[in-house]
DNA sequence: TTGAAAGCGCTAACAA
DNA sequence: TTGTTAGCGCTTTCAA
């Protein structure tokens, strides 16, 4: 079946195309009747817009590129499913684009997209190693690009992200007041500011208490369960005295909690557990885990909405980036609280 | 900055346009030298080819859409990024729709899809209610369609599902096996198959074992925590004789057994739950929750692999639909396995 | 209100 | 091996 173009609907109302496309189109000088007659034909004959022909011809394709380091995680997808939700309602589809952490993946996703001709890029990247040129093509292009989470500080680039400062503060903090005294804190070894900012926030939070920082008590890889569990059984076995854990994400905590539970020590009472995320488990396990909240679907609309706001204004380039820091919202359970004194 | 093209390049080299086409595209019938010229002022003048233009003259875009009720669901996302990593190893951009469920978002989404002229389409359709006819649309148009998870049988329409009668089957023979005798089910209000066949599932199981059906014991709701904790609450009210509980999904099981502990009714001693998805919690709650796994990442996979095989075909239409069933697979952990006899 | 015409940037068939 | 030519289907300006 070959496919209908304005040209067909033309010919059987015996209109030139142009008037075809007013119609489609919406253009004020149109006579009602013409429209109604367009209208009425285009339905018959299947009538489907190209957009390809349509967004060659006028410079726009109301697409925009997403790139996260995976989907097959609830902090990313949540985000994604905010995006999508808000750029949806405002005539915006989505191209995605997986990076798996890979800098070279990246580069492909942004190549693509430019090729594509998206009309904006929003990103959460990968690791701020070295070889990050290629975002200055996008500047180059005049592509409106936005990051979300993960963003490169150094480039004028607007952003949301949360305050991983903040965040690893409050939760230390939260520790102390409950009355730990010796926390050990598991993080990332990816060369990425958010982990970096927890970490910040961590040290300055047990400074601001007078309590010292132990560099034996900072733990990096690649956080997961069982990062968690060779962690915190490291330290068990090297005898460190520690009476708390704060896990810079939520998976590397629950490893630290089960390997902790196995062993018989009392959580919380003979040990604090802190994680961060959020993840849905936390609510469910027993002890249940206290945690950061990053407000994920709340960032995604926020991105959504600042992209909107700033394509709305013609000069994208020519202003000053904006970059809106969401709250953590801190969430204290049970595997952090000593409901009686120690 | 004006958008390089290849004209341009042209120019430069003092060629034609089509001879810089031939060379950008790997064209046999080129000099070594000149392609090497041509990518290297292509390169020097920042060209990016223009998909849309390619597109629209060669018919074909390397674009795919996909449809999900939600990314905010760890099912979908993880299906999307097996479905996306494979896609974009094959050289496949992906455009994504989120139907929150809604037909009518369903039917837009398709719309987009279409008119962006993508080269193949896979959905998880929303509800399996009157007012499919968009789908015929897809076939009019000779657009290859996929469908994942939630198919509809009724159409012709190549698909990867998981066996959700074996399932529902296996649950439930697990549950008897470990000598619970009355087994209620808590399922979605929704009229997908998928809910249907894990019920039928259930249903013989039990007919199997020669243990009665009883009507009063299937909950039907929207699955969530709180539909979880409402229908035990009320079976448990009711004084209703049942010692064990399947539901159709892990929130809901895990509403479920919140509230048997809440009570202080032993898991898996004198009720059993089993849940389904096999969600990140269910490792991690006390008793560990029981489940079916979905092979969520390999049904991503397997999905964008028969995509691929079925479109290396040309006569997509011409050939019977193939459907692609996955084994559930059984995850049986604490909460329903009775290590002491009762 | 409608028509005519140009062209977005590319692919591909045919000719030289 | 390179050039010529004709569109793909639409938007948009200018003229009628």
């Amino acid at each position: 079946m070959k496919k209908t173009t304005i040209h067909d609907i033309a010919r059987e109302l015996d209109v030139t195309f142009s008037t075809v496309a007013r119609a489609l189109n919406d253009h004020p000088a149109i006579s009602a009747a013409t429209k109604a007659a367009v209208l009425e034909t285009a339905k018959r004959l299947n009538y489907q817009q190209n957009k390809l022909a349509s967004s060659l011809r006028s410079g726009r394709t109301n697409v925009i590129g997403i790139i996260v380091p995976s989907l097959d995680t609830s902090f990313f997808s949540s985000v994604v499913h905010g995006i999508e939700k808000v750029m949806n309602e405002n005539g915006y589809s989505m191209l995605l684009y997986q990076t798996g952490e890979s800098l070279k993946q990246e580069q492909k996703g942004i190549e693509t997209f430019l090729q594509s001709r998206v009309d904006g890029i929003i990103s959460s990247v990968s690791g701020e190693v070295e070889g990050r040129e290629f975002y200055e093509q996008i500047s180059k292009r005049q592509v409106p690009l936005l990051f979300f989470d993960r963003a490169i500080n150094e480039l004028p680039v607007p952003s949301v992200t949360i305050n991983d400062y903040q965040a690893g503060f409050v939760a230390t903090e939260h520790l102390i007041k409950e009355g730990y005294k010796h926390i050990a804190h598991f993080t990332s070894d990816q060369n990425l500011t958010i982990f970096k900012e927890r970490f910040r926030g961590y040290r300055d939070a047990l400074q601001q208490y007078g309590l010292p920082m132990n560099e034996d008590m900072i733990c990096k890889g690649r956080l997961s369960l069982e990062f968690g569990k060779d962690s915190v059984t490291r330290l068990l076995e090297q005898e460190k005295n520690f009476d708390a854990v704060f896990a810079a994400e939520d998976y590397t905590a629950m490893g630290a909690l089960q390997v902790l539970l196995e062993r018989g020590i009392k959580v919380p009472q003979q040990m604090g557990v802190m994680g961060f995320a959020n993840e849905a488990f936390g609510a469910f396990v027993t002890p249940s885990l206290s945690t950061v909240d990053q407000q994920t679907i709340r960032m995604g609309e926020e991105t959504a909405h600042l992209f909107l706001k700033l394509i709305a204004n013609k000069d994208f380039y020519g202003t000053t980036p904006e970059r809106i820091v969401l709250d953590p919202i801190l969430i204290p359970r049970h595997s952090s609280q000593t409901v009686e004194p120690r």
